[in-house]
DNA sequence: TGTACATCAGTGAACGCGCGTTCACTGATGTAC
DNA sequence: TGTACATCAGTGAACGCGCGTTCACTGATGTAC
């Protein structure tokens, strides 16, 4: 039942793909905000109405974009560590941590799509929500593995009662088992390499940094150390 | 001889002035890709080509958008901490930080214009560097103070002997004080910054962290608590 | 203090280009009997 | 297996709109003697 069956079906589900893929050559030409319904249809050799049978609006097909971003990257990140065993909580952290530079190195346009400003005029949907929080579940998975098998140190919770509480919603909506003071940890990890690679990406190391390699390693292991991983 | 004299040159300065007003109001609304010399031109009750006669393009306007953010910047940080003793390192280094989110809270589309996607199609120009190397100045100004003073706890530096050269000379050309280890606590603290930040502004945090200003603050006392300040 | 000339701010028309979306349509593909 | 009808992908023209930049120009402001 997987997958369509009549060619007509075939041929729609491999030209919705094409033009994806051409809409994501245009990002990362022109950036988000230039995307052009127009442009993709000329590349394909259609005319500009014709994409109407596949997107209802430009909006439609940039919500595509980011669903399919923040999927894919989700999936990067969990495969990141394979090969490692499932215990091996710290280098499986740096690992995926590894992955999401990497990820962001060699397709920018979709990291700026995701992590980048918003795209005016655009207002994510609720769709997009979902994929997000993926992500950041990816991230933390060997996090809350380790978690869960007792392998970090212990900290104390945050003072404020208003990010704790928020802390345990969080952990509530992401599924997770580690406790409010990991959390804090993972939460300000993934914030700090958003940053650093937010810096890399805009320029902003050059003349410093560049390349980055070492900085974003060195921070990785400075983050795990914090955490405080038994293995 | 400061400040121009006759009433041509003074009118001058007003309309640039206005311009870039103008400029900014629109950012605000559309973000940085989408603005449009024409719009500006005729909000300002004036025909477009007229703009020439301040910008020699587009792009020139833009530049000057992006330096004078960064001045500003640099400029609200470096008076963030006014009222407190030079020496309190530690409170001086929180009050800068929150001053760095409040900039951003109020202001989102001209930290969007510094710390987002690059803008399509335009190359910053070399001006662009040392006010932006200013904001990062203005940031780490209390951890050099303290480093100065002797109030700082010791950290080894990082392994890497690249990145320990890359922070050498960063520290050069930032004419800082301070040594590699106490730059890397300070550039980590920096990355997650912004990193928090464009998440908030992105919305990333939605849901989860909505208000951030528990979180940011947390985030700030735990870096003063890694970089160990005496006072 | 007055005059002649140079500077320069802002105009208006034009060039050549782009965009998202709607709509009535043709003709190929798919389906039910 | 063949036919009649329904579905739907893609076309082409049109609507109404936007843009950056160049250029020759008018007329006000500034300057030098």
């Amino acid at each position: 039942m997987a997958g369509p069956h009549t060619p007509r079906a075939r041929a729609r589900a491999r030209l919705l793909t094409e033009i994806k893929q051409q809409a994501l050559t245009q990002l990362a030409d022109d950036g988000a905000g230039q995307l052009s319904l127009r442009a993709v249809a000329r590349e394909l050799g259609m005319v500009s109405s014709g994409l109407y049978r596949y997107f209802g609006s430009r909006d439609e097909l940039l919500t595509a974009l980011i669903v399919d971003a923040y999927t894919d990257l989700a999936e990067t990140l969990e495969h990141a560590d394979a090969g490692l065993t499932r215990s091996s909580h710290r280098r499986r952290w740096i690992r995926r941590g590894l992955g999401l530079r990497q990820w962001a190195a060699e397709q920018p346009h979709r990291f700026q799509l995701l992590y980048g400003s918003p795209v005016p005029g655009y207002a994510a949907p609720r769709d997009t929500v979902e994929p997000a929080a993926a992500v950041i579940v990816a991230l933390l998975r060997p996090l809350d593995d380790a978690y869960a098998a007792g392998a970090v140190t212990s900290d104390t919770a945050p003072r404020s009662r208003l990010l704790r509480r928020q802390l345990q919603a969080v952990t509530a909506l992401l599924e997770l088992r580690l406790d409010a003071a990991t959390l804090t940890h993972g939460v300000g990890a993934f914030a700090q390499l958003i940053g650093l690679i937010t810096l890399e990406l805009g320029g902003h190391l050059v003349g410093g940094f560049e390349p980055a390699d070492d900085l974003y390693a060195h921070a990785l292991r400075e983050q795990a150390d914090r955490i405080g991983f038994a293995s």
